[in-house]
Formats: C-alpha cells, structure tokens, sequence
DNA sequence: GTTTGATGTCACGACTTTGTCACATCTATC
DNA sequence: GATAGATGTGACAAAGTCGTGACATCAAAC
C-alpha cells in the first residue's frame, strides 16, 4: 500500500480517520500571494479530490509548470512580480500551455467587469471572498467543459477504446494486452490528446512524480506502448515531436 | 449473531420469532441530515434485507464510499455541506462511482419538477414523507432496473448457473462443488461481471469489511475458486488484472 | 473425543514488469 | 555527406507479482 503510494501517481486524501485514494489525479496549480487563502483554497480542492500545488508568484509558478502541466490554473490577479492578467495572456499564447484552463481569482466585484474586458484568455471567474461549494461548482464545471475526457470511465478514440473499470483497451473489439505502466500511459495521453508533454511531465504525471528515474525510461515505455498498438496500427497515434517530447494525436 | 455480522457480509434479519439470513446483501448508503428520518428509513431497508449505512453530509458519505462502495444511494437534497444535487452531479461523473444508482430524497412535492429539471443524474425520486412501502417498492425497482442480476436468484451467464436459494452451481448441468467463501466470491464476481477489483475491495464486499485479513488470501481464495470452476473449463473467465487485481470476464 | 471440512498464512517457484544500458537509426545543420 | 544530437530498439538483471501446495488452526458434526 505505501509502496503504491509512492511509485503511482495515486492521491492519499485523508478525511479525519480514513484514506481515500484516487487514481490518475486531476492535478490544480493555484497561483495566489494570500498565504490565508491559498490554505483555504488548497484545503477544498483537496477535499474535492484533486491534487493541489502552489506557488506565490509567478516566477514560482514557471518553475512548478516546467516540472508538471496542471489541469486547471487558478490564478489571482494581483501578484507581486507579474500581474495575474498578463501572465494568463502569456500562458495563453505558448504551445505547452495554452489549452490549460485557467480560473481567474479577484479581490472584488466590480474589478470583474474591467478584468473580463480586458479578455486575457481566462475561462471562468470567481470574486474574493467566494464559499467552498462555489469554488468546487466553478471548476467542476471548468473541466467538464474543457476537458470532459478527464472524468470519463470509457474513452473511444477513433475506435481505440480504454475502459477503466474492466481495466482493459480494445481496438476495434480487439483486446489488446499491455502493462500496467503502458496504461496509464495510454490513459494520461488519451485524456490530453493532441497535447505535446515532455519526459519530464510525462514521468511527473505517469510515474507520480518525486521519482528519480532516468528521463530516457520514456522512451521505452513508449516503444512499449507502440509495440502494444501497432497489431491494429494505432501506434501511428503515439507521435514523437524531436526535441520537445510525445504527443497523443490522431491527426496525420 | 454480532461475529457474523462481522465476519461476513450475511445479514441477519428477525421476523416474528425466527430469524433470516441473507447472503451478500445489496449495501445502500443513506445520506440525509435529519437523524429522525435517517432512522425511520434504516428500520425500514434493513427490514426488507438491505445492509445500511449512514451518512450526515457530503463529508462523511465520501468517507463512507472511500471504505466501501454501495450499491445503491439514498440521497438527501438538502444537506448541511454540499447540496444532495451537487453531489449527484459529482457521483455520476467520477469513474468509482459513476454506476452507482442514486435515489433522491426530496422535502415537498412541488420542489420535484425543479429537481427534476435539473437532471443531475438519479435513477428514481421520492418525495417526504414516503410510506416503507413506497420506499422499499422504489429500491426494489431500481437495483432491477440498474442491476438486473443483484435481484437475480438464480444468475445464469454463459452456461455457468448460481443458485442462491438452492446454494449451488452448475456448469451446463453438471454440479460444481466449492466452499462458502468460493461461493460468495463467484456470487459477487457474477453480480459485478466486467468490473476490476482489488485485493482489498474483494476483502470489503465478500468477506465483509472491518477484517484484518492478509491481501494475499484472496489470492487463494481465487485458486480454490479456479479450481472448482476448472472441470468445466469455466475457470478462464476468473481473471487477474496484473497490479490491479481480478476480474470475472467471459471476454478472451 | 474424534473426525471432517473450511480458512488464513506461509514459503517457494514461475512468471511479468521495469529501469538501465549499448548500439542502431534517424534528423537537422553545416 | 559528415557530424552531432536526438530517438528507436533489443537485451538484461533486479524487483515485483502471482500461482500453488502444504500446514496449522478452528469450529461444527458425529
């Protein structure tokens, strides 16, 4: 049990006496200077069952992303090295981030109307001070517009077919045999399709992270992975972009 | 009485002067905050041979899931933490629980439609005050609808036939002899066919939770079950899920 | 009291998965 | 085309996972 912990990507939420844990977290980066509100914030997502990480400012928020693509931003606007509404501009405009979707935090109500005509990019807005529930609300409803893959147990790609529950891929009704890392490999690239991720984000968000393991591993995990596909030519979907990393694409 | 409970999943239910056992009961989880009610409806399932447990708010009924999942949710649409709509949301989209039929409770009839319209994803609807009768129609109705074979008593896939009442399985006519822990092992297999499970969730639903048992006895367990399955080659549909667990597949 | 059958634990061996490495192949650039 | 850097590929040892038979224990039945 502890030694999944610490090799999969499984999140250990422990609720007064009990663990729950989930499998493949959805991963939430919050980029906010409030000390207080970032405990709060980081306290009722992880209750909600994702996994949370934060940075101060934006310069520790480069540092966190290079490391690890969230699924979801939540950015305040007003940070003390960059503002929040010229960094979700940046964030919007690079390959690596751009489709990450991000909820922009405000002090007040009445800088909400200025801040969304100034249209950075964001893709949903919560004013300070905002309940629990409604936080929760406002990111499930995020991600289920953005990236409604994240939650399903059954994803079909173009026949290529993952059911998490019977734990088993099918290509055009064809069982196809596969470790368990191959998988979740597979699994992670499925749910971010057409998304280049480097080793390192692969092995952050695969391999859970806080692992010392040799960058090149990926590789031939991947070649795993292709090995497992190409019976059915889906390997073709496993793309390799030189210099950047892999990319899970049904396109050419 | 008490250690049976214990031990395993076999419920003792009393009438007039002689008492009942019901193996493998269905588990329902009651999530609804006023204790007044939540004791008339656990009297009232567990009379008709459900196994209850109970929950005050959202917080504790994740608690509760995260130890077992039920298989069916009584749930409350006023609650103290997150509302019982929010919450139906939530269920129906995580994979863990996505299956899981939920009924919803509501406080006045005419607060139906609009809970209705909102369409978060229950299986049936009951309005306050209900009759015992009425609710126990609904469960009934339900797990039949969602769960065909969890009503079932005698569950007949593929050729391989269990008989609760009888306590017995054939394999195109030909008795099978096993133990009783093989026989509730095979019963939750067949009830929850196509699914994965865990070493631990195996423990939790077949031998009935709360028990320190070494994870690798059902690994034993899946041997002697294997075993008596294998004279009639059904054997092959007990299958392992290599670091996930096992699953009952008439699939390859 | 003895027998019988069921059950949980253990030890051993077979098998699978996995990270690393060495070498082959490819690609961009000069 | 020569070169350097990046990626693909097969092999391997170590670690991990699972199957299997044996055994001690316990409770019920005789």
């Amino acid at each position: 049990m502890s030694r999944l912990c610490h090799i999969y990507p499984i999140l250990m939420v422990r609720i007064d006496e009990s663990w729950i844990f989930i499998m493949m977290p959805v991963k939430i980066l919050m980029v906010e200077d409030e000390a207080a509100i970032r405990e709060m914030v980081c306290f009722t997502i992880t209750q909600a069952g994702y996994q949370v990480f934060e940075a101060g400012c934006v310069a520790d928020a480069r540092i966190a992303i290079a490391d690890s693509v969230p699924d979801l931003i939540l950015l305040d606007w007003m940070l003390p090295d960059v503002s929040g509404i010229e960094y979700a501009r940046t964030l919007k405009k690079e390959e690596m981030t751009r489709h990450i979707p991000i909820i922009m935090l405000t002090a007040r109500g009445d800088e909400l109307d200025k801040i969304r005509g100034l249209d950075m990019g964001a893709d949903d807005y919560i004013t300070k001070p905002f309940s629990v529930k409604e936080l929760q609300a406002r990111i499930k409803a995020v991600l289920r517009r953005t990236s409604p893959l994240l939650t399903e147990d059954v994803i079909d790609i173009d026949g290529l077919r993952l059911d998490i529950s019977s734990h088993r891929v099918t290509a055009n009704d064809t069982s196809l045999e596969m470790g368990p890392t191959e998988f979740r490999l597979l699994h992670f690239f499925m749910t971010h399709a057409e998304r280049v991720f480097s080793r390192g984000q692969l092995l952050d968000r695969v391999w859970g992270g806080n692992v010392y393991i040799d960058e090149r591993t990926v590789d031939v995990h991947i070649r795993r992975l292709r090995k497992a596909l190409e019976s059915e030519h889906y390997d073709r979907y496993v793309q390799t972009v030189r210099g950047s990393g892999y990319r899970f694409s049904t396109k050419v």
